[in-house]
DNA sequence: GGTCATTGTTAACGGTGTCAACATGAGGCA
DNA sequence: TGCCTCATGTTGACACCGTTAACAATGACC
């Protein structure tokens, strides 16, 4: 995501060369820091421009638009949200029966979605924004060919191999444990549940919902 | 929510009398129309204004600002989403065994939150953006007040008192539900999955969703 | 018929994205 | 070494947005 590595530049401190000399980098990362301060409505140019140090207008010589920016932004939220939900699937013990194994990588998958979401709520809404692709006309590479979208078809494969689920339940299953999770994040961060439901209500909603889903993938009908 | 139904004034044609007679709805109607064509973002005060053919600044007789005007249509969207799953319900045909009719019901209100979603994109993005509500801090009733949201609890009660769905499983469907569809909406609709499906694909994984939704919510464990 | 609150108007401010024209300086080539 | 060039910054300007303040027209009520 990052485009060259090699040259760095201290990223606060008002530069003293004329060329900034990682600009875009720099302007990236500030715009990352406001989206997950703020969601994507609080990344905007010039303020993004003027934490770096530079013109508004220096900016339009990394990006071709404002909503480039913000696209690289949605980019590297998505990243994020990616990894966290790798790291919880390694998380999970693999000892005991495949199965169980399964089943239990695909719920922490799922609750480490919502738990992205809410503890991340500027940048998971960021990740969900709608963005031009700055040269094409719509989203460029398919999403269903995204790493993590292959990462949940994996993961299904796995529930599906160790017997777990029937295997002609299991085309559009991904995109129907995705809605679950998705939904139930959006619901409350930035939806109508946000700062409705305690603690607790929050807590238990989540675990009501993901065994409603886990049970409409593995058990029988 | 209209405000008051009985003066009404032609609002296409530049009006002549220098008191527009009926501003308030004329510019709430001007912007219901731009959100259904272009989402929340469309909305904007000075084009509404200018639609209307009054000065931007009129519209601070009648709204406190211009998230006021946008919560405006946020509240039609709502309703309007609301009548849409209430007419599917409404035809689901009542006869037959009282537990099928239900979960008949439940799902054709799931199927109408979506199709809603598909066919009417800009208004349903515009009823789940976020807005502050213009008096109070954040939302005002909460939401799981709101009729549509009870209407739900109805329909899943039903289903619990035909014997389909255990008691015990109750608490907690409604976010459930919701969420399936919800974030099901989302992914269609200026979500990751818009315009990667071909129409067949859309209505098999719906299909495939809900499925799974109301398995998960009255299957045996 | 005069008074006055209601509902419009214009002018102006600060903020935004964006373009055109100009300035700087780093790197390659003589 | 010195120059040329081009990538990378800068300033200035424009249109658009939301919003406020000050002013004007109207219509309702005594």
């Amino acid at each position: 995501m990052r485009h060259d590595e090699q040259v760095s530049t201290p990223k606060t401190t008002p530069r003293t060369r004329y060329h900034h000399g990682d600009l875009r980098n720099a302007m990236t990362d500030s715009a990352v820091e406001l989206a997950r301060a703020g969601g994507p409505d609080a990344v905007v140019l010039r303020e993004v421009a003027r934490r770096v140090g530079v013109s508004a207008t220096a900016a339009y010589r990394h990006f071709s638009d404002a909503e480039a920016l913000l696209y690289e932004v949605k980019g590297h939220a998505l990243e994020s949200l990616a990894r966290s939900i790798g790291a919880a699937v390694a998380a999970v013990p693999a000892d005991g029966d495949p199965g169980d194994v399964a089943v239990a990588q695909l719920r922490a998958a799922a609750d480490a979605y919502i738990e992205f979401a809410v503890n991340n709520a500027g940048l998971f809404m960021t990740a969900f924004c709608l963005t031009k692709v700055p040269g094409q006309q719509f989203e460029g590479v398919p999403f269903t060919e995204a790493a993590a979208f292959q990462a949940l078809g994996g993961l299904l494969d796995r529930i599906v191999e160790t017997g777990r689920m029937p295997a002609e339940r299991r085309p559009g299953a991904e995109i129907a444990a995705w809605s679950v999770v998705h939904g139930h994040a959006l619901l409350l961060v930035g939806g109508p549940l946000e700062r409705h439901l305690s603690e607790e209500e929050q807590a238990y909603a989540r675990e009501r919902t993901l065994d409603m889903a886990i049970r409409g993938l593995i058990a029988a009908d």
